[in-house]
DNA sequence: GCCAACGTTGGC
DNA sequence: GCCAACGTTGGC
């Protein structure tokens, strides 16, 4: 099982609506970005993620699971554009900020840090053990 | 709200 | 195929 992280603006789309999808989960539509789309076709179901709140929040606030492999985009009919569906597995007990996060040396090579733009990134095993201790949550 | 960093587009 | 212009993201 893959590991990665997904990053929302929780103005636009937030842990509480994720949270409301249930088990039915949701399409993460919208991604207009050819990195983050490939990391959604490399996810498989049952890949977990986390789930983070950029520009506002600036937190990793849950752990989502993909319940649905690549398939297109609905909001667009550009073939180019698809995504995966993930639902909510749980809240973390507590938020992991990315203030922690830059200032843990064993979490430098995280691409949360490295590459801050890209909205859908993967996570290695170490980092997801690391990250899921310091909010005090199961992994 | 600003703006640096980065990705994409399109003219040449 | 280069690169300037442009649009978007996201931390601050």
């Amino acid at each position: 099982m893959a590991f990665w992280l997904f990053k929302s603006e929780p103005d636009v789309w937030g842990w509480d609506q994720q949270t409301a999808k249930g088990d039915a989960g949701e399409e993460w539509h919208g991604v207009r970005n050819y990195q983050a789309r490939n990391n959604m076709r490399a996810m498989k179901m049952g890949d977990r993620g986390f789930f983070y709140h950029s520009r506002s929040g600036l937190e990793i606030v849950g752990i989502v699971e993909v319940c649905a492999e690549t398939h297109q985009d609905s909001t667009t009919d550009d073939a180019r554009w698809d995504c995966v569906d993930i639902k909510a597995v749980r809240p973390f007990t507590t938020p992991v900020t990315l203030a922690q996060i830059k200032s843990d040396p064993r979490l430098q090579d995280m691409a949360l840090v490295k590459s801050s733009r890209l909205s859908v990134q993967p996570v290695t095993d170490e980092e997801w053990a690391i990250v899921c201790a310091l909010g005090h949550t199961n992994p």
